[in-house]
RNA sequence: GGCGAGUUGGCGGAGUGGUUACGCAGCGGAUUGCAAAUCCGUGUACAGGAGUUCGAUUCUCCUACUCGCCUCCA
């Protein structure tokens, strides 16, 4: 069996992954707040953590592994969001207005991160709906004296836990040194968090013992990852920038509440994606929804899911990214080199692609801690290789199936099947492209054909500028012209091409 | 201020105590009405300093710089 090397936050290094339990490893990732549209740098941990299942379901089996991330959907953000609608002028009720505010948010998370190609995970609970589970948690620790009510709020107590601090590696007298934490009455600690708050009448609240409330924010992951997962699982993902307090607070959490067990065992934390050398962020302002890059309101034009996905597996998730103009250029073109391998025997050829074995090769180089660059690099090596030679059908089914292991399923888009008739046509074969593709097409051959007689170009030269300017890539040789749509073409376009 | 991560050629990104992955971009050429695509050829790097060593980009220490966390954050 494949040996998983994965960079462990917990202890700083490399190490061999082996799970508690072979017939069911089990990975909880932190998932966003909903009240807003997902940004880039909430999409990055969902294309990292989407490889890693993956490759765990490659190695272990699809049904062997057990992936859970959340929606958080009760916070102050999302309060203060349904407030302010609430204030322009929306009549319904407090409560109301959030449950659609969260409802149409997971709706709109679910749409943009399929377009990204990830996987939905196992589970993906609503921190609402283990309320519960989340307020027995909470009495457990009080009865064991890791925490304490006061003032309607319930809070960790920190100096109860000699750990706490060590995922992050610092020490609570350091942080109180550093005079940043939050001082209030009720803490015997200003490290202290909370576990639960007062609600006013109008706010989210459920009853409890310690009155009518809602959960701090830490609690819910400890929750859920206990009920869904158990008391110890393998591993638990997010951005770096969770690392504190957040994670901390949930190991704190979790393993004051179940001591006999070790919560996570691996650690696994991405890097940040910035702009212009900052990371991107709500806080600064600085950030493109995914759905921003895919409708086109970006610097960079319009883009695909699968270009955004591969302009993140080029760059190793320990590392900062930049999606900058030069990124995004590097990530198109290595996009349509792929397809252009996968559709090297053309139509027939595509229709024969089937699932296979990956090639070890990538599957060795993203069982070491993800390396998804290296592994894009010995898939191009191949098919560059193959270029001019004659490949075979099990070749391109390899190759196939190992680009679906990094989530990049290119058999059925649009430049696949486009760059396949190309081939096709070449082979004397005719192929047939989409009605208005076809039109476009003879347009620019008759215009070319008078071009080649009166030898004025300008017909031919606008046409081409027309589609181009609709992510359609236009070749032309001696043997006739191919139209191939590339990766970030926009159907909705596709009724009037030119 | 405290803590952590990092610094490899124009860019992305591997790796190794001694022979400079890989890709993109660039440049030259073929091809093209011009392009695109494709093919052929080609240059450039290991932040700085000190130490260990026969020898360091690779080990140790120091410095500089960058980024992150310490406040909601993926």
């Amino acid at each position: 069996m494949t040996e998983i090397r994965l960079h462990n936050s917990r202890t700083r290094r490399k190490e061999a992954f082996a799970p508690l339990d072979a017939e069911n490893v089990r990975m909880y990732v932190c998932g966003p707040t909903v009240y807003d549209r997902a940004h880039l740098g909430n999409a990055r941990p969902v294309v990292v953590f989407d490889v890693l299942y993956r490759l765990l379901r490659h190695v272990y089996g699809e049904d062997h592994v057990t992936y859970v991330r959340n929606f958080t959907d009760v916070d102050d953000k999302i309060n203060a969001r349904a407030r302010a609608m609430q204030e322009a002028g929306d009549a319904r009720s407090l409560n109301e207005i959030i449950r659609a505010l969260t409802d149409e948010t997971i709706d709109w998370y679910h749409a943009d991160m399929d377009a990204l190609g990830a996987l939905r995970p196992s589970h993906e609970p609503r921190a609402t709906e283990f309320i519960v589970q989340m307020v027995a948690m909470i009495e457990g620790l009080i009865a064991k004296g890791h925490a304490y009510a006061a003032e309607g709020h319930v809070l960790f107590d920190v100096r109860s836990y000699p750990n706490y601090g060590k995922l992050s590696g610092r020490s609570v007298d350091d942080m109180i040194a550093g005079a940043r934490v939050e001082v209030a009455p009720y803490k015997r600690d200003p490290m202290d968090f909370v576990l639960w708050k007062p609600s006013s009448a109008e706010e989210p609240g459920w009853d409890s013992p310690w009155g009518r409330g809602r959960p701090g924010w830490h609690i819910e992951c400890s929750a859920m990852s206990h009920e869904l997962l158990g008391p110890a699982f393998d591993i638990h993902g997010g951005g770096i920038d969770l690392q504190f307090p957040h994670h901390e607070n949930e190991i704190a959490q979790s393993c004051c509440a179940h001591p006999e067990a070790d919560f996570a065992n691996f650690w696994l934390h991405n890097e940040m994606v910035q702009v212009e050398g900052k990371k991107m962020s709500k806080s600064l302002g600085n950030f493109f929804t995914v759905r921003d890059l895919m409708t086109g309101n970006s610097p960079h034009g319009r883009l695909s899911g699968m270009t955004i996905r591969l302009a993140f597996l080029l760059s190793h998730y320990r590392s900062p990214t930049d999606l900058s103009g030069r990124k995004v250029k590097n990530s198109r073109a290595i996009l349509m080199e792929l397809c252009s391998g996968l559709a090297q025997l053309g139509t027939k050829g595509l229709k024969e692609l089937r699932l296979a074995d990956p090639l070890d090769a990538v599957v060795e180089k993203l069982a070491d801690d993800l390396d998804t660059a290296g592994a894009l690099a010995e898939i191009r090596i191949r098919l560059k290789h193959t270029l001019g030679q004659s490949v075979t059908s099990d070749f391109l089914s390899t190759i196939s199936t190992s680009l679906q292991l990094l989530g990049l399923d290119l058999r059925s888009i649009d430049s696949t099947y486009d760059l396949a008739i190309a081939r096709d046509r070449e082979n004397g074969l005719v192929g047939k492209y989409p009605e208005a593709l076809e039109l476009a097409k003879h347009t620019l051959e008759n215009a070319r054909k008078a071009a080649k007689i009166s030898r004025d170009f300008r017909e031919v030269d606008r046409i081409k500028a027309i589609l181009a300017s609709k992510d359609i890539e236009v070749r032309m040789s001696n043997s006739g012209v191919d139209l191939i749509r590339t990766p970030d073409f926009d159907p909705s376009v596709m009724d009037c091409l030119i």
